[in-house]
RNA sequence: GCCGCCUUAGCUCAGUAGGUUAGAGCGCCGGUUUGUGGAACCGGAGGUCCUUGGUUCGAGACCAAGAGGCGGUACCA
C-alpha cells in the first residue's frame, strides 16, 4: 500500500475532435492543396490569407449580453470586451475582407485560400473540431458565367489531383428551382418562408440516408427515429411533399432532357423560370468547353444544407471504380461543394454584392483519394549517414550535403548511441540505405553503404545471430569520390 | 441535445464466487553482441484497475452519481 510518493504529472492528451496529423497524411493533403492552388492560380485567382480569429458579429453570430458565447463556435472575449471567435469557414472571413477593402479591390475579386476552420460541435468519425478547408470564390460577379467558372474549376481540380474522367462528377442544381416549386406549393419566397425552406433543404439532404419515405415524413409533419428522437417536419401539405419529391427525381443524365423536364415542372413561377434560364447558360458554356455529362451533370437531388445559397449550387463527388448491379459507378460521397451566395457580403454594405464559390474539405478529400489509390505512397525515407566516429562529424555533414545537391534526401545521425542503435534507427525510419564510414574506411579512402531492405530480405533465411552479423552481402564499399553515384545506383 | 454500449500497462485483453503482493501477449528499454538493423534467449521499466461516494471485516469485481470514449440521431449559422 505504501506506494512511493508519485510526482503529479500532467497527462499527455489532446482535446477530442482535434487531431495530430502524421507525415503521410500531411504530405498527401499538401499535394492536394498544391494541385488545387495551381488550378486556381492558372485561372487568374489570387491567394489570400485571413486570420483564424474574427469578431463574432462578422461571423454572423450575435452575442448579446451573455456570459457564454453561442455553441458552435470557439469564442473568447478580447481585452476590450469584444467577442472574438475562431472562424468556422473561410467564406464569412472573405465577405468581411471584401467589405473592408471594397474600394481597393478590382471586381470581380477572385481569390483562393486554404486553412484550418474550427467548429465547437460534437466530433464523430471523420468529423473534427478543427479541419482544413480549401476555397476559391468569386465576389462581385452576378451572372451564371461566374458560377459556371466555379463549376469548371471544381472539375479541373478533380482532374488535377489525378482522377480520370468517370472517377468523379460535378452535380449541379439551382436553389431558384426549388424556390419556384415551393412557391407553387404555398411556401412564400420571402423572409417568412425562410425557416420552412431550410427545413425542406435539410430533408432533401437526407435522401440518400433515409430514403423517399423518411424524407416525405420530414417534409410533412415530422419523423421519429429509432432512438425515439423526434424531428419536426417542414409541414408541407400532401401536394407539396409530392411536388418536392418529384422535383428531386426530375433529373436525367442528359442535361438537355433535364432542362426540358424542369421547365415544365416550375410552370409559371418567376423564380423557377430564372433557375432554368441559369441552367441553360451554364449548359451552353460547359458545352462550348467540352465539359460533357461524364464530368458535369444537372442533379436535382443535391441541395446543400446551408441556408445562405441563393442560386446555382453544386457538389463534387468521387465515384469509386466499382460498379453496382446496373453497371453504374458506386457513389462514395461528396468531397466538396459550392454555390452562389448573393447576400453574404451585402450584410456589411447594404448594397448588392453577388458572390459564388467552391470549397472542399482537405482531409476528407485526401483520405478518399488514399482509399482509391492505396498503393500511392509518400516521400521515401532519407539516406541515413551514421555517426560512426564523432571526430568525423564534419565529413558526415559534407557527405549529406553532396547527396542533397544530387536531389537525394539525406540526414546525418545526430542522436546518441553506437552503430547498432543507429542502424536500428535507420531501420525504424524505413530508410533503404545507411552510410557507414569509420576509421577503416577512412584509411582506405572508402565509404560503406548498407542496403537495409536487402538485409531484411536476407535475414529471413538466417537464424543464427553470428552468421547474420558477419554476413556483409547486403553492403558494399566504394571510393569516397564515387559515393554519390553509388548511392544513386543502389537506391534505384 | 437525445438514445444505447463501453472504461484494468503504450496497444489488445484476462482477472475465477467479493479475499494477501492485479496478470498475459505484443510493444518499449537494457544485456548476451563497444564495427553492423533481423531472430533467439535473459533481464527491466511501465498501473490513482476512469473519478467520487456507498455497501462490506475486506471492492478491480457489487450499488449510485459524475467524467471520458465509442456508435446512432439531431444541430452545423
Amino acid at each position: 500500500m505504501a506506494k512511493k510518493n508519485k510526482i503529479q504529472r500532467p497527462k499527455a492528451r489532446r482535446p477530442r475532435g482535434f487531431e495530430d496529423k502524421s507525415s503521410d497524411i500531411l504530405r498527401s493533403e499538401a499535394r492536394l492543396i498544391e494541385a488545387a492552388f495551381s488550378v486556381y492560380d492558372a485561372n487568374g485567382f489570387e491567394p489570400l490569407q485571413t486570420p483564424a480569429f474574427e469578431y463574432a458579429d462578422v461571423l454572423g453570430k450575435f452575442l448579446p449580453d451573455e456570459d457564454r458565447p453561442n455553441v458552435g463556435v470557439f469564442a473568447l472575449r478580447d481585452d476590450d470586451e469584444q467577442w472574438m471567435a475562431l472562424r468556422y469557414d473561410l467564406t464569412a472571413p472573405l465577405a468581411r475582407f471584401v467589405a473592408e477593402n471594397y474600394d481597393a479591390l478590382a471586381k470581380p475579386y477572385r481569390r483562393y485560400q486554404a486553412g484550418s476552420v474550427f467548429r465547437n460541435e460534437k466530433p464523430g468519425p471523420g468529423r473534427f473540431r478543427e479541419f482544413v478547408q480549401c476555397d476559391a470564390d468569386s465576389v462581385g460577379a452576378p451572372g451564371a458565367a461566374a458560377d459556371t467558372e466555379m463549376i469548371m474549376l471544381a472539375a479541373d481540380v478533380m482532374k488535377a489531383v489525378g482522377l480520370e474522367t468517370g472517377g468523379y462528377v460535378i452535380r449541379v442544381n439551382n436553389r431558384k428551382l426549388l424556390d419556384g416549386i415551393l412557391e407553387a406549393s404555398g411556401v412564400p419566397n420571402t423572409e417568412e418562408g425562410a425557416i420552412q425552406r431550410l427545413k425542406v433543404l435539410r430533408a432533401i439532404d437526407k435522401l440518400d440516408r433515409l430514403g423517399a419515405d423518411g424524407v416525405a415524413a420530414l417534409l410533412g409533419e415530422g419523423r421519429e427515429d429509432e432512438s425515439g428522437d423526434y424531428t419536426e417536419g417542414a409541414k408541407l401539405n400532401a401536394a407539396g411533399v409530392k411536388a418536392v419529391l418529384g422535383f428531386t427525381t426530375a433529373s436525367a443524365t442528359d442535361r438537355g432532357d433535364t432542362m426540358n423536364t424542369l421547365a415544365s415542372l416550375v410552370g409559371s413561377s418567376s423564380a423557377g423560370q430564372a433557375g432554368v434560364d441559369e441552367l441553360k447558360m451554364i449548359d451552353a458554356i460547359l458545352g462550348a468547353c467540352d465539359y460533357g455529362p461524364d464530368r458535369v451533370v444537372f442533379d436535382t437531388s443535391i441541395v446543400r444544407g446551408l441556408g445562405y445559397y441563393t442560386g446555382p449550387v453544386f457538389e463534387a463527388e468521387l465515384l469509386a471504380d466499382i460498379k453496382d448491379k446496373k453497371g453504374r459507378p458506386v457513389r462514395i460521397g461528396s468531397v466538396g461543394g459550392g454555390g452562389r451566395y448573393d447576400d453574404l457580403v451585402s450584410r456589411f454594405r447594404g448594397q448588392a454584392v453577388p458572390a459564388t464559390g467552391f470549397s472542399f474539405g482537405v482531409s476528407r478529400f485526401a483520405s478518399a483519394l488514399a482509399r482509391l489509390n492505396p498503393e500511392q505512397q509518400g516521400e521515401s525515407a532519407p539516406v541515413i549517414i551514421c555517426a560512426f566516429d564523432r571526430e568525423l562529424m564534419g565529413e558526415y555533414f559534407k557527405m549529406a550535403a553532396e547527396l542533397r545537391a544530387a536531389g537525394i534526401r539525406a540526414e546525418v545521425f545526430v542522436g546518441a548511441g553506437n552503430v547498432a542503435k543507429q542502424l536500428k534507427y535507420a531501420d525504424r525510419r524505413g530508410a533503404k540505405l545507411a552510410v557507414l564510414m569509420g576509421s577503416d574506411e577512412l584509411e582506405r579512402g572508402e565509404v560503406t553503404i548498407k542496403d537495409l531492405v536487402l538485409g531484411a530480405e536476407m535475414a529471413k533465411a538466417i537464424s543464427d545471430n553470428k552468421e547474420w552479423r558477419e554476413n556483409k552481402d547486403m553492403q558494399r564499399s566504394c571510393k569516397r569520390d564515387q559515393f554519390v553515384a553509388t548511392i544513386k545506383e543502389m537506391s534505384a
